[in-house]
DNA sequence: CGTCGACTTGAGTTAACTCAAATCATGTGG
DNA sequence: CCACATGATTTGAGTTAACTCAAGTCGACG
C-alpha cells in the first residue's frame, strides 16, 4: 500500500485536501517496535508525535513501588504523544508497544508548518485532543467515584459494544493489563470476575472469553445503582 | 476597560493579530453567575465555551451517592467547556461558580469560523487542550498511584510555589472543596492535616493559613518516597 | 446569645491491598 | 509426544487506608 493510501486511512487526517496529504507523506518517518519495547519514557523531550499503523501501544504511569496505571491503549489509526508537541512540555507518561507495532512518526516542526497552513488539520487535531480529555474525565470519574466491580462492568459493556456480538466477548488484553487499565491489581480483578461468575452475571472459560448473562445488572453495576454482593 | 483590552489579557488569545481580536469581540457574550450557580451540567449540549474574567469556577463529577470529584478550578483568564465544541459531544462534567463570576461566552459556530481563518488561534487552543491533558494525567496518577497524604503534600507544594511566600501559605478554597479536589472526603483530609501537624511537617492556625515546616519531607511524601506515620 | 455551616474527632466497617502459595497455560528441548 | 521451565492467573490469609456514621467543637454573623 502506498504511503498516501496508508495516511488517508488515519482518522486524524480525514477530509484533508490532497495537497496536505502529500505534505504529510513528505515529513512522516516509519518506525517499527518489538513487543515490550519502550517507545518513550515519562520526562523525555517530545519532538514529534506518533500514529499507530499496526499493533498496539500502551500509555502508562508507574508508581515508585512499581504499580502501573494504564491511561490508554492505542490501536491502528490512533495518534499518541501529541501533548509535548503543543504544550511544549515533556511526555507526561510512558509508552510501550504491547505487541510488534509499526508506527508513523511526525516531527514537530514540520507538522507545525503544516497545521499553520491547514485549518482542517488543526480542527481534526482539536477534535482528537478533546475526545481524549473526555476519556480522561471518564477515567478520573471511575477511579475516584466507582469501585472496581463498577469499572469492570463498564469495561465489559464497552467491549461488548465495540465487538458486534451482543453478549459474547473476548478480552483484547491480558488480565494483568486489564487490571492495570482499571486501576487495580490482578488478584483483585480475578476475585471480582469470580464473584460476577458466582452471581451469574457473566460466564467465563477462565481464558479470555466471557459471556454476558445479565446485561441489565451489569449496567446497574456500572452506573453505581447496585453493588456486587459477596 | 474596553472589550478588546479584556480579551488581550486572556492567555488563549495571546499573540493574535489585531484583526482576530476584533473578530472575537464581535462574537463574545458577557455573562454573570452568582456564587453556587450552575453554569452547565454533565450531559448538556455545549454550543460554545467560556473564559473566566473574574471569580472562580469548579468543574466536577458527582457519584450516584453524592460524592464529588473536582476536576479543575478555573480562575481569571482560563477557558473551560471546550470539549463539546471540538469533540461534538455533550459536556462530560458539571460546572458551578464557587464565587460570583463574570464569564465570556464564545458561541461555537462563530468561533469555528475564526479558527479556520486564524492558525495562531488554533495553535493556542491546541496548547490549552494539551496542557489540560497533562494536568489530567497528573490527577489520574494521583488518584491511582498515590495515597491521600501524598496528594495533599503535592497540593501544598503547588500552592507554596504558586504563592510567592516560601513556606507560608493560604488555602484558596475551603477544606471540604480541597478534599473533593484531592479525591477524598473532609474527615480524611482533616485527620491527615492533624497527622502532618503532629509530625511537625506543617503548622496551621486551624483556619486557612498553613506554614510549611519541613519542605523536604513534604516533597518525599509527594513523590511517594516516604509515608506519613500514624 | 443562638443558630448555622464548616470542621474535627471517635468508633467501627470495608474495599482493596500485600504477601505467599497453589494452579494453570504455553512453549521448548529431549 | 512428554517433562519441565516460565509466566500468568487464581486462591487464601491477614492488613490497612480510607470510608461511613455519629457526635462533638469551633467560628462567623445576625
Amino acid at each position: 500500500m502506498s504511503l498516501v493510501n496508508q495516511i488517508v486511512t488515519i482518522p486524524l487526517f480525514q477530509d484533508l485536501p490532497q495537497k496536505d496529504l502529500k505534505d504529510l507523506t513528505a515529513i512522516v518517518i516509519h518506525q517499527v517496535f518489538k513487543r515490550a519495547q519502550i517507545i518513550f519514557s515519562e520526562g523525555d523531550e517530545g519532538k514529534g508525535f506518533y500514529v499507530v499503523i499496526s499493533g498496539r501501544v500502551k500509555i502508562f504511569k508507574l508508581s515508585p513501588e512499581g504499580k502501573e496505571q494504564i491511561l490508554h491503549i492505542f490501536g491502528p489509526g490512533e495518534p499518541f504523544g501529541e501533548v509535548p508537541v503543543f504544550a511544549g512540555k515533556c511526555f507526561p507518561a510512558n509508552a510501550e508497544a504491547i505487541e510488534k507495532s509499526r508506527l508513523f512518526y511526525f516531527p514537530r516542526d514540520a507538522f507545525f508548518d503544516l497545521i499553520n497552513k491547514s485549518p482542517s488539520l488543526a480542527m481534526n487535531m482539536l477534535a482528537v485532543l478533546s475526545k481524549r480529555l473526555h476519556q480522561f474525565t471518564a477515567l478520573i470519574e471511575d477511579l475516584s467515584l466507582k469501585e472496581v466491580p463498577g469499572r469492570l462492568a463498564a469495561y465489559l459493556i464497552y467491549l461488548s459494544e465495540q465487538q458486534k456480538s451482543t453478549d459474547d466477548l473476548t478480552l483484547d488484553i491480558s488480565k494483568s493489563q486489564l487490571a492495570s487499565l482499571l486501576g487495580t491489581i490482578p488478584e483483585t480483578l480475578s476475585r471480582i470476575l469470580a464473584r460476577m461468575t458466582r452471581e451469574a452475571i457473566i460466564e467465563s472459560d477462565g481464558q479470555r472469553h466471557i459471556r454476558i448473562l445479565d446485561l441489565k445488572l451489569l449496567e446497574k453495576l456500572a452506573s453505581g445503582e447496585v453493588r456486587l454482593s459477596k
